[in-house]
DNA sequence: TAATCTATGTAACATTTATTACAAAGTCTA
DNA sequence: TAGACTTTGTAATAAATGTTACATAGATTA
């Protein structure tokens, strides 16, 4: 089950050869919902790639406020995860599930031995580090010039296409976690939303309409 | 003199036969301070390699308010540019010259070979992923966490840094917009440093203490 | 079902940043 | 040197966001 679901979710990325050594030397992982799979400050000796699931990428300051960057869907990699094994340094995000995720976990040495020698596998770190950043860009965007309701909006869009359900099940406090604000301001600004009639408000639920 | 300096600021980073390469298909070009460099949506066919000076990448919404996201500096390249290189696309940054400048431009062509036969130009690529991926959490954290005082001070002390010198030349109206803020705004809280004996101001020129 | 806990609603107020308007100081040029 | 222009200073006010405090509604558990 676990090694063809690596064959299903990379064969069209990597040439078989490099299939093939992932499986034999990926270790799978599974993490819930809410699981921290890379944390701040962490050293990280493997690259992980996700099979199933979504994660989230997060930021935080020395005052323990959080941020998030941007979400990872699967088939795609952590490039903060790669640039970090490339520099032996440790990790300057945090990455956590947003569903139950699987992910193989790939040790440095043999990335750096396939960055060399494979070409699947140089592409697709290329084309990692282009996603990344223009996802990079988008935060900033967001961030530098988006006021919060927008910025609300946004993210609730967001989450129904990687949740692919109109209905969250999100309170306002992890909103406001996400977004950096405080749980007030974003009960205010759903409020607003709701009578504009773009959603619907309950406990623990919001409809996107 | 165009191709010693070359030789002189890439002989730690590339291998002799790359060295070589450059000078023979890189193309030099100057640029004057505040000259535009690269605009956003102009196609990319050349990744720039910094030989002199410094340059702002810059960020610009719908509306155009423009965001500064951080500096280059010789020995350096635009990783933007690599990603749009790669996937063909258009430039979603701005990059304008801080000082004089000079850069060799490569034509994509080579790189993409470099980029498969060439292990010191690959952990090139690779090393300045990692610094602009770092600069851009920086650029993050600055703009999420931080209060506009407190970013106003980081880019002068930034600025003192890039240039050398305590005193800068610059007006409010060009750090407002570094910032995407108002000059109003910048001017009353350079008074405010200037009143906590941070720096001294003067018509054109900041004084950084 | 009563007590308790969790999530949300909302008012009142503080702070930060944005905007408008205008004065004054410094620089340049006819 | 007078006038024009550029840059900076600052007040008044508006808007956005942050904070504190508390009420209420819904869920959970003894």
């Amino acid at each position: 089950m676990t090694t063809t679901m690596i064959q299903e979710k990379f064969n069209h990325i990597f040439d078989s050869n490099l299939i093939e050594e992932i499986k034999k030397v990926g270790n799978i992982r599974t993490f819930k919902k809410d699981d921290i799979i890379i944390d701040i400050n962490q050293p990280l000796n493997h690259i992980p790639l996700l099979l199933e699931g979504n994660i989230k990428i997060l930021r935080e300051d020395a005052e323990g406020n959080e941020l998030l960057i941007y979400f990872l869907e699967a088939g795609e990699t952590c490039t903060m995860s790669l640039t970090c094994c490339m520099g032996t340094t440790k990790s300057k995000i945090r990455a956590v599930a947003e569903k139950d995720s699987s992910l193989v976990m790939i040790p440095v040495l043999n990335m750096q031995k396939w960055f060399n020698n494979n070409e699947s596998w140089r592409n697709f770190i290329l084309e990692s580090y282009q996603t990344r950043f223009d996802e990079m860009l988008d935060a900033i965007d967001s961030i530098a010039f988006m006021k919060m309701d927008e910025r609300l909006y946004k993210y609730l869009i967001n989450k129904t296409k990687l949740h692919d359900s109109k209905t969250l099940h999100i309170k306002h406090q992890d909103i406001s976690e996400d977004l950096h604000t405080s749980r007030v301001v974003i009960s205010r600004l759903l409020k607003q939303l709701e009578n504009e009639h773009k959603i619907k408000l309950s406990r623990n639920k919001i409809q996107v309409l």
